[in-house]
DNA sequence: CGAAATCTTGAGTATAATCAAAAACGGTGG
DNA sequence: CCACCGTTTTTGATTATACTCAAGATTTCG
């Protein structure tokens, strides 16, 4: 775990600071920010299911997940979480967790309380909209996610999340070269994709062979990302970046 | 079409309202929040992917539903849209529409300007927080969603579906006796669940046949709500309605 | 009443699931 | 540095859920 984020400084700062540029008062606001840091170890629940949270929990540093269980005990993971997402924001305003969230890596994360962000959201109402747009861009990526389950199969499936992951690793700087660490195992790709382990596979192995990815151990290389896009069908317009950061 | 609301007054009071106790400037904020009303007949397009809308719409009276359309032409329905939903809330913080929206049956409609919005959030930051809210409780459907498309089969699927249509319809008095309007057709069902229209036929006789439902013309009965949920393993809690409401 | 939309039925097929087991990998401790 | 153990990945054989294509019945609505 090597955080790309100085101690002491609150990177939201830099988040927040992406969307619109931050008057003193707010940055000073988001400085002054009370968060308490944890590092959580790799497969652990940080909220669960039915929680009732006192606080939002910030990934700091690793990949995260969020998941629900069906009654017969399938897990369909529903989106994954990467720096710098807050994982269960919208429990700023549902007072209970319909979903849990866990790491997948071990997890820098940074724990802000309920009432540390409504005081900001009173108090700075730009940065309440952003947060409100960040929970909505979130909302837009589950609709795509559901569109993938539902209709897009194998490969295009599996090329879908690999470009939103690359899209999305990529800004916040964790992409070099069309290549970077991608912890996930084929186990959780299931989980997430609705597929099976051994389904998952056998995608995989296909795209290899067909060039679309190099994928060994925890490391993903894209030979050609046109290539990859057109495979997954992938649009970026969902994740709502800005033009730089869609572009790359 | 005949609108449970009375005309020239706004159903938002109705809906905030049931959230928390209005006061009489919040109140008075919301009788003056300008609101263009038109009646849009069926299957007609309210919003396009694509747009950059500068209104939300607040669906009066009638069906909708939002939805994508894959590369290959394969649309997804990511919800649906009932009395009195604000189908494109989101748009009020993101600037393109990653999804269109779409009248089921005849629809009246309630056209609100984001500038009206964003002033009713400036000056009225307990309005601006139930609105985030709803935001989220939409985004808490569409992971349910995503795990009903995911991880159910046949019956259960379609169950699911229903029983959170039931509640949400309940919610807004539209349910009497265990029965209620359905103008949802095989083919928009279909295209919900990620179905073809012949598999919805198939499952909806599967289940008529073992005592689950009564689906005649747009007229849905459950003969047995306990045997429903069950099979739709149908748990309302991320609908986060209040307790009676989800009671019922 | 007639055309269009919706629903229903049948036969054959495909994508992905299930079950089971073996191989490869990665980290740990001796 | 290597042996060992648990995790992850891979392979094979069989099965099932749902799709496709095609056509016929029924309902709805102008």
């Amino acid at each position: 775990m090597h955080s790309p984020f100085k101690l002491g400084y609150n990177p939201l700062i830099h988040k927040l600071g992406s969307i619109f540029t931050l008057t003193e008062n707010e940055r000073h606001a988001l400085e002054n920010l009370p968060m308490q840091v944890a590092v959580i170890k790799a497969d652990q629940d940080i909220v669960r299911e039915g929680d009732h949270p006192s606080r939002c929990c910030l990934i700091l540093d690793g990949f995260a997940c969020t998941y629900k269980v069906t009654a017969e005990g399938r897990r369909q993971i529903v989106a994954f979480s990467i720096p710098v997402d807050i994982a269960d924001l919208q429990s700023l305003h549902l007072n209970v967790l319909d979903n849990s969230v866990a790491t997948i890596t071990a997890c820098g994360v940074g724990f802000i309380t309920h009432e540390a962000l409504r005081d900001l959201c009173t108090s700075h109402p730009r940065i309440a909209a952003a947060l409100w747009r960040d929970t909505l861009v979130d909302a837009s990526i589950f609709r795509e996610w559901m569109m993938n389950v539902a209709r897009r199969e194998g490969a295009s499936r599996m090329a879908h999340v690999l470009c939103e992951l690359l899209v999305r690793l990529r800004a916040v700087g964790l992409v070099e070269d069309h290549a970077c660490d991608l912890p996930i195992t084929q186990v959780e790709f299931a989980d997430a994709l609705g597929f099976t382990t051994v389904h998952v596979n056998r995608v995989l192995q296909q795209m290899r062979t067909d060039g679309l990815i190099e994928l060994k151990g925890k490391r993903l290389f894209v030979p050609d990302w046109e290539r990859l896009k057109e495979a997954g069908e992938f649009d970026p317009t969902y994740l709502h970046l800005d033009d730089e950061e869609a572009a790359a």
